[in-house]
DNA sequence: CCAGCGACTTGATGGATATCAAGTGATTCA
DNA sequence: TGAATCACTTGATATCCATCAAGTCGCTGG
């Protein structure tokens, strides 16, 4: 992991530009953000690396400018997928409010990465003189509340397959054919660990959907051939109905 | 449900009070909190009563005064507890944030409830004067976002016995002796669908527990019997290790 | 070029927990 | 007062998915 502090000229305009772009600083009045930059800074990260791990001083704010990065939680001796983000998403944003001011979660670099850091006590110092700094962060955290409770549900409520279907179609860009591809950016071991399944299990669910003709397995390149058929899958739940 | 709109004399008094005990409106500047309460309405629920449900049009955030409200979330005919709300808790707090507007879960009184309800529109627009607000707001959303993530670690990492445990051990007052007894406020198949397990196997772990000598179970109230033993067995987890 | 390793697949088996079903008490209500 | 209902318990069985264990294939490095 390298890091260099100040930013240097276009590594400047750039981080201005892609910040811009985000959710959590796209909204905010002009000049808000340039006060930001001089406490920027660029990481690069190599495949494999450690960003930060869970327990460990919190002192950032992140976006993603390349790459992938995978946040997990550890409880014992057991691990999980938590998130996957991709380039343009910010994490980490709400770190300092944490009780503990510790990372609840662990990022690494899934491939090569560049990320711009953000001081995390000057964010909290522009969200202290900025209303509208402050409605971007809850309008942020919102999602981030609502992902996490559709997630719970999936896991609580949804089988593996259909789990598995859920993301197939989430990332599935459409294309006009009645077909479309599926380029799976991630190894299928993190894919399962995100969804909380084994990946020996996984396996065996994309076997059992290419043989009921569902689609098609490629390596990481899955050929979906009946979307319907997918989607009326995905929603099948495990009952179990209450209160 | 019944709900009175302005408040009289006393009830303002009261509402002004229990609001200023939350984490949300404690730590405002004085005055501001004042010029809510026009817009603060008293709510009583009977048992069973729903205050919303799920996709409803999200007018009002809360703040629960007395009795219990159950929040929970369907997905086709399934169903499932996803929080419990005890009184001097806010729930609905960011709900005018959602792009949807509607409520993502619905609530139900489990016991009569008497509620504060604080119009969406009017609160919006104090956060929108307030940083001091906004910053309250963010601190409570963080607190959820932590919760949920604790909640996600504990379905997919431990077993359902460990996570009744957790439960348990979390719902326990502080008593002198070397046994202490927790109250279940909830029937029992209300915490099961909260732990994401069927009644039955509830039960089961219930009679199990006992069995070994850990608790001994009078109907709603469980006496620990031997809370070492309970610590170690909660923090046990279905291995699965990743990435 | 082959050894070793990592990512994935596939098979055999087991275990945790859901499902289905039949109880038992306690409470409500006609 | 008896019937109905509810909350819970307990038993028998089923199912999903994890575990354990061998593969195969492609890649890397000596």
């Amino acid at each position: 992991m390298t890091a260099t502090d100040p930013l240097s000229g276009p590594d400047k305009e750039q981080a201005l530009k892609e910040l811009a772009g985000t959710t959590l600083f796209g909204s905010l009045p002009a000049g808000i953000l340039e006060t930001l930059l001089p406490h920027v800074a660029l990481i690069t990260l190599s495949e494999g690396g450690t960003l930060f791990s869970q327990g460990e001083r919190a002192r950032n704010v992140y976006v993603l400018s390349s790459g992938i990065i995978a946040l997990s939680r550890a409880s014992g001796d057991a691990e999980r997928v938590v998130a996957l983000i991709e380039p343009g998403e910010t994490f980490a944003e709400a770190v300092m409010f944490l009780r503990s001011q510790q990372y609840p979660v662990s990022a690494k670099a899934l491939e090569a990465s560049r990320l711009w850091a953000i001081d995390a006590e000057h964010f909290t110092q522009m969200l202290s003189l900025s209303t509208d700094a402050c409605l971007s962060l809850i309008q942020c955290m919102t999602g981030h509340l609502i992902e996490q409770l559709v997630d719970i549900e999936r896991l609580t409520l949804h089988t593996a397959t259909s789990r598995f279907i859920a993301y197939l179609l989430a990332h599935t860009e459409r294309e006009a054919g009645g077909s479309s591809i599926v380029h799976l950016k991630v190894p299928k071991s993190v894919i399962a660990s995100r969804l909380s399944i084994v990946p020996a299990t996984l396996s065996r669910t994309l076997a059992k959907l290419s043989r009921e003709g569902l689609l098609e397995v490629y390596d990481s390149d899955i050929l979906i051939t009946d979307i319907e058929g997918l989607q009326a899958r995905a929603s099948e739940v495990s009952p179990q109905k209450v209160v």
